[in-house]
RNA sequence: GGCGGGGUUCCCGAGCGGUCAAAGGGGACGCGCUGUAAACGCGUUGGCUCUGCCUUCGCAGGUUCGAAUCCUGCCCCCGCCA
């Protein structure tokens, strides 16, 4: 039988911060005392509609817990969510709007269910409306917790107060949201990005200020995203859905910087990049895994296929949207084409054109060509840029 | 309440009353090179019936032959002092 301090080493193994040091172990140690497994908190907001793999970092660790035999607490911040969690931003995010929320959160718990183990003695799923719209005399009671102090510790806080730039009452109240979500679910501990540490720890203030034991704190690292630079993010852009489609998913994979490579590897497959491996083995077996991961095997297979042939051989995909056009007067007009095809404008269209983007049947158009005969068209691949197709059709 | 700063094309940001669809950077896209990597080079980046026309510079008016640039009113944002 391993010892608890065994196996909180072993838990926060890639962990950046397990705070207070040996808190884990003692908290392992006193649940495994009582007989009960630890209640592991995780809190989401809801602010855009899908998981990414940047949130499989910490879902994954949070499913080592499950699997040690632990409760993950999983919180929608439906309720946070219209606040906006300032960390790391230097900007204010937009509020949304309660249907947005309402949609967001039941996806975002479903996608979660892709990486957690779903058993009801495993994980406990709760929206932080059920607490957190309390009245006047409560919040009052919660906000007496803290000093405004005590919140300008944070780095961006602090950094933006000497910058004299604005910091809204509302950022300055959300960690004390979050902290009071670990009151109202008894957290034993609580997992989080680096950029959380903060308000997990605030949580811990709180926790006492409510007569409660004071949850431990894991930080996990932040992924970034597929532009190598910024953290992965649906906003920026730059993120890998766990939904994605398998090739979809395997060709962002493949774009991602060489650099990046060791941090994926090790943050979502849990292992080490093989450093004799050329980058493109590599990165062919980590775009396989992650797709083997969070569909399947058989799916990692056929996406590495299909990429080969549009990417590597560059050739046109074996299933192609068919678009039906009408010629008329004997001639069809290629950017109004594009444009209904492709979702631009006429003028990009044009523009894609002359600047060579684009061809049939592998046969870029010159610059100029806008207007073809039909004939050309019936039937040819009309490919743009690398990866836009259409089958055409005289209709 | 007082004082000051600001709202420009996806983002940041420049912008003498005309030569501004609006500098520069970022991002994105296309081409080349290639491993849908990085780096680098070239190009594009409001719309259209495209050698021209139309719509953009917070909103509404006004001055002017002509305004993103001047005036008036309004809306919004930010900081400082109290």
């Amino acid at each position: 039988m391993p010892s608890a301090f065994d196996i909180a080493a072993r838990l926060s193994a890639n962990a950046v911060d397990s705070l207070p040091s040996g808190a884990l172990a003692e908290t392992l140690a006193s649940a495994a005392a009582q007989g009960r497994p630890l209640r592991v908190k995780l809190g989401i907001d809801p602010t855009a509609p899908d998981i990414h793999l940047g949130h499989a970092v910490v879902l994954r660790k949070l499913r080592e817990f499950q699997d040690a035999g632990h409760l993950v607490v999983l919180i929608i911040g439906d309720y946070t969510a219209r606040v906006g969690d300032p960390s790391g931003r230097s900007t204010l995010r937009p509020m949304l709007s309660e249907a947005e929320i309402e949609a967001n959160a039941a996806t975002f718990q479903e996608q979660a269910l892709k990486i957690l183990d779903e058993s009801p003695e495993r994980l406990e799923v709760r929206r932080n409306g059920e607490w957190l719209e309390m009245g006047m005399a409560q919040m009052l009671a919660l906000v007496r917790t803290t000093t405004v102090a005590q919140l300008l510790e944070r780095d961006d806080f602090a950094r933006r107060w000497g910058a004299s730039e604005p910091i809204s009452m509302l950022e300055l109240l959300y960690p004390l949201l979050q902290a009071y979500d670990s009151v109202a679910v008894r957290a034993d501990l609580e997992l989080g990005g680096t950029d959380q540490k903060f308000n997990l720890l605030l949580g811990r203030d709180v926790q006492r200020a409510y007569g409660q034991p004071e949850q431990a704190i894991l930080t996990v690292p932040i992924l970034v995203g597929t532009d190598g630079r910024k953290k992965m993010s649906k906003s920026l852009g730059n993120h890998i859905g766990v939904t994605d489609e398998p090739e979809e998913m395997y060709g962002k994979t493949m774009s991602i910087p060489d650099e990046a490579m060791g941090e994926y590897y090790r943050l979502l497959l849990g292992r080490e990049l093989d450093r004799d491996l050329p980058p493109r083995e590599a990165k062919r077996a980590l775009a396989r895994e992650i797709v083997a991961w969070l569909h399947s095997p058989g799916a990692a297979m056929e996406a590495e296929r299909r990429f080969d042939r549009v990417f590597v051989q560059r050739g046109a995909p074996e299933q192609i949207d068919e678009l039906v056009f009408e010629a008329e007067n004997g001639v069809v007009h290629m950017p109004g084409l594009m444009a209904e095809a492709f979702d631009i404008s006429r003028s990009e269209a044009r523009r894609l054109i002359d600047q060579g983007g684009v061809s049939l049947d592998e046969q870029a158009l010159a610059a100029g060509e806008h207007d073809l005969a039909p004939e050309r068209l019936d039937g040819a691949v009309l490919r743009v840029g690398k990866r836009r197709f259409r089958r055409l059709r005289v209709g």
